[in-house]
DNA sequence: TTAGGGTTAG
């Protein structure tokens, strides 16, 4: 792909940009200025130093000329100037105070507006039906609540309260504050409406997210034999977009057409604006190409529209374009919706260097584009950059909060993610169902049984639980902590399933080894009438994969291509190559990789080196690991793997060339720790741990345990070697792994005959795995395992994984 | 001198 243009391809400018003065915040909240803030534009203050020198003689507020000259400082927002001369004029009329209003407003400054309005009351000058309109729009720009009711009051009280441009610049205040009942209320009691009234309804239904509302508003409105007037079709259109009503909108596409609104650029970049968010690109492309001059508004309603509708190269090519060929300047907003496309593309470099294009044009701080930006970082695999992003903010909301969370969720950064989590609790911000979203999953990795019921209440009492995708987040969280029952009930009483929602279910049977009902499941939703996508094939495959079921597993990755018209993409050659690895086939396993049309990724190695590892092909796994160290220095698991496969061959020089070999990487074993489910508490263990206070009772128990099953002083029987080997070399004793003394310690704390539940956050090893089969014989209790991939239900001295996992 | 409008984040 070409760069883009070269303001934003200045790639060392950025890398020379600093982000901040000091340390690079940790977790904790530290909030650092960047070094490079522009400085804000000083707003003009009400006392009057620097004056222009304006001879005494002019200060007559009478006088026409004072009259002038404080308007065109005014209208040309040299508020300074209009200030200092304001300042001197003795006794200002209200025509002058409103002035002063007006050119407030007009310029941004609504605190000041406020300010003056206060200050014109301290000196009894009466605030007439020209101030009002000013002072109501100040409020509602600053969402200040309370300064609008008072400001109500006031006219209520003088009697402004029916004047018809205050009306309707409340209904507008009101409508921004969220209280559109009411703005309704105030509409319906007005003694007269006029067009810009109901304009004023069409828009602020708008304000509150209702299109469908502010489309029956403006029919009503024609009902009643109003014209609607270039205002009401750009509100109208925002409601089409709001409600995807594309036929809708393509009407008032036509009435624009008939009633001559079509050169008015606005409306134009409403249409555009309409047509890619209801997806009609081309329509938007077409009138585009139409306008003669744009502006940047315009630009960046194409921009956006290119990325929302998933074409990031052309959003980024557009970019390129209002600099070179219509020498337009980006905006915030531009940096905004040309992010996405960044993100898309995991276009990391794309995306820093519109960070650092945003940090040179003194765009931030900047809330909605710092959250873009971490939503950038985020994508493209960079969340440390996401949380630099994050720390260095002035200023966080839900929404930002939200992004990192999904940030953290999206890069696995699972501990992160609750961390952050727990935080957002602490804070005065409340979590919504986005929230909620982006969190299951970290809980569905980490959490215990007792913390995803935790979750599942917390969400269920705030009623996020009705949101559909909220749901599937539950499912698949409850499935993944061990209770298929609740993850079922869940999917079943979810009242608009979606395909997610099936293929999530398919799934959790997946992972908890039930292929058959998984299978019959996937057919269930096709008489349902939902299309199985990309995904659902995934979720099918991998039943197949873990349930063994080899001969389907062909026959529904065959039908892909041929019943679905879905091309076989990577996560589904995957699943194929644990199909032929669980068979023993290894070699046409390895054929099939290097004839599949796609380049393989270490995930695939992966899946041929655990086959390698399960049929003991030591050659194959060396061959595997290769491969996968190829794509990925810092595979932790795939040095792990090779080491205990040389361990189990007593090939410990291997082992020591495989240790230094981490070691020079800087690599670190992941510390496997296993948590156990009781009644009223869940406990977590770690290889060896002793820290437990029932510590004596669990060894001696282990001690029994191993004596029943014959491995006392463990000699694997999958290995020559003994407890002294391992000492030797410094390996953990198979007989201490977590996973053998949570299960003790569940032995002892739980009742007889009750079920064990275990979650691991590793593989189980194969030690542990044939240990935890002959514990479930000898103590005849059934023994549940949820490892990093799958679920092992151990009962009567077999596993549901069949031995392949 | 007064009211209403287009492009922004999870």
């Amino acid at each position: 792909m070409a760069a883009p243009a070269q303001t934003f391809c200045n790639l060392n400018a950025f890398e020379n940009v600093s982000w901040g003065r000091g340390q690079v915040p940790n977790g904790n909240a530290v909030r650092k200025r960047y070094i490079l803030i522009k400085q804000r534009s000083s707003k003009p203050t009400l006392n009057n130093s620097n004056r222009p020198k304006i001879r005494s003689s002019l200060v007559s507020p009478h006088d026409l000329s004072v009259t002038r000259t404080l308007c065109s400082y005014v209208d040309s927002g040299c508020m300074h100037k209009a200030m200092a001369l304001f300042e001197i004029a003795k006794n200002p009329d209200p025509f002058l105070w409103n002035i002063m209003i007006r050119g407030y407003t007009d310029n941004g400054f609504y605190e000041e507006v406020i300010e003056i309005y206060y200050r014109m009351q301290f000196a009894r000058v009466r605030a007439d039906n020209f101030t009002f309109p000013f002072l109501i729009k100040s409020c509602a720009a600053l969402s200040s609540c309370v300064e609008g009711l008072k400001v109500h009051s006031r006219l209520i009280k003088i009697g402004l309260d029916s004047d018809i441009f205050i009306c309707n610049s409340l209904i507008v205040m009101y409508a921004k504050f969220g209280y559109i009942e009411c703005a309704e209320r105030l509409f319906e009691e007005m003694p007269m409406t006029d067009l810009v009234s109901w304009n004023c309804m069409i828009s602020g239904y708008i304000s509150v997210g209702d299109g469908r509302m502010s489309l029956l508003c403006f029919q009503e409105m024609q009902a009643l034999g109003f014209y609607p007037d270039r205002f009401g079709i750009i509100s109208a259109l925002a409601a089409c977009s709001l409600e995807n009503n594309t036929q809708r909108g393509k009407e008032i596409h036509c009435y624009v057409v008939k009633c001559m609104h079509e050169m008015n650029l606005m409306v134009q970049t409403s249409l555009i604006d309409m047509y890619c968010k209801c997806g009609g690109l081309d329509m938007a492309e077409r009138l585009f190409d139409r306008i003669y001059s744009r502006n940047v508004v315009t630009w960046n309603a194409m921009i956006g529209g290119y990325a929302r509708n998933t074409h990031p190269l052309k959003a980024l090519s557009s970019l390129m374009k209002m600099q070179d060929a219509d020498n337009m300047k980006p905006d915030v907003i531009t940096m905004v919706n040309s992010l996405p496309a960044c993100a898309q593309l995991e276009g990391l470099l794309y995306g820093k260097s519109i960070h650092g294009f945003a940090i040179r044009q003194g765009f931030l701080p900047h809330l909605v584009l710092e959250t873009s930006l971490l939503d950038m970082y985020g994508s493209c695999g960079k969340p440390k950059l996401a949380e630099r992003v994050f720390y260095l903010m002035n200023d966080r909301n839900l929404t930002s909060w939200n992004a990192m969370a999904g940030a953290y969720a999206h890069n696995g950064w699972n501990i992160e993610a609750l961390k952050l989590f727990k935080d957002l609790q602490k804070s005065f911000l409340k979590p919504d169902a986005v929230t909620v979203t982006s969190i299951l999953p970290a809980y569905a990795e980490l959490a215990s049984l007792r913390e995803g019921r935790q979750i599942h209440g917390y969400i269920t009492k705030l009623e996020y639980g009705l949101n559909t995708f909220v749901s599937n987040s539950i499912i698949y969280m409850n499935a993944k902590c061990g209770d298929l029952c609740t993850a079922r009930e869940v999917f079943d009483s979810v009242a608009s399933k979606d395909v997610i929602s099936w293929n999530t279910i398919i799934m959790a049977y997946a992972i908890h080894g039930c292929g058959i009902i998984a299978l019959e499941l996937f057919s269930e939703m096709q008489e349902k009438g939902f299309e199985p996508n990309r995904s659902t094939f995934v979720s099918v495959l991998s039943s197949c994969s873990i349930a063994g079921l080899v001969d389907e597993g062909w026959e529904y990755f065959n039908s892909m291509k041929r019943d679905y018209n879905i091309d076989p993409g990577i996560e589904h050659y995957g699943c194929m190559v644990d199909l032929l690895g669980r068979i023993g086939n290894l070699e046409a396993a390895k054929r099939f990789i290097k004839e599949m049309p796609l380049v393989p990724t270490a995930r695939i190695w992966g899946s041929l080196l655990t086959a390698s590892r399960n049929h003991g092909n030591i050659e194959l796994a060396e061959f595997a690991s290769e491969q996968i160290l190829r794509l990925e220095h810092s595979n932790v698991g795939c040095y792990i793997l090779l080491a205990n496969m040389y361990a189990e061959a007593g090939r410990w020089e291997d082992v020591e060339r495989l240790k230094s070999l981490m070691e020079e990487e800087g690599l670190q074993k992941t510390i496997g720790y296993s948590m156990v489910e009781l009644k009223s508490r869940t406990c977590c263990f770690v290889d060896g741990d002793r820290s437990h206070s029932e510590t004596n009772t669990i060894y001696d128990v282990l001690d029994v345990v191993l004596r029943q099953i014959g491995e006392h002083n463990y000699i694997s029987s999958a290995s020559r070697f003994s407890a002294v080997d391992y000492r030797k070399k410094k390996i953990g004793l198979p007989g201490y792994h977590s996973v053998r003394l949570a299960i003790c310690f569940g032995l002892i704390s739980t009742a007889v005959g009750t079920p064990i539940l275990l979650r691991n956050n590793v593989r189980m090893c194969k030690d542990c795995h044939g240990a935890a089969k002959l514990i479930s014989k000898v103590t005849r209790r059934e023994i549940i395992v949820g490892d990093a991939r799958i679920y092992h239900y151990f009962r009567d001295g077999y596993c549901s994984c069949g031995d392949y996992w």
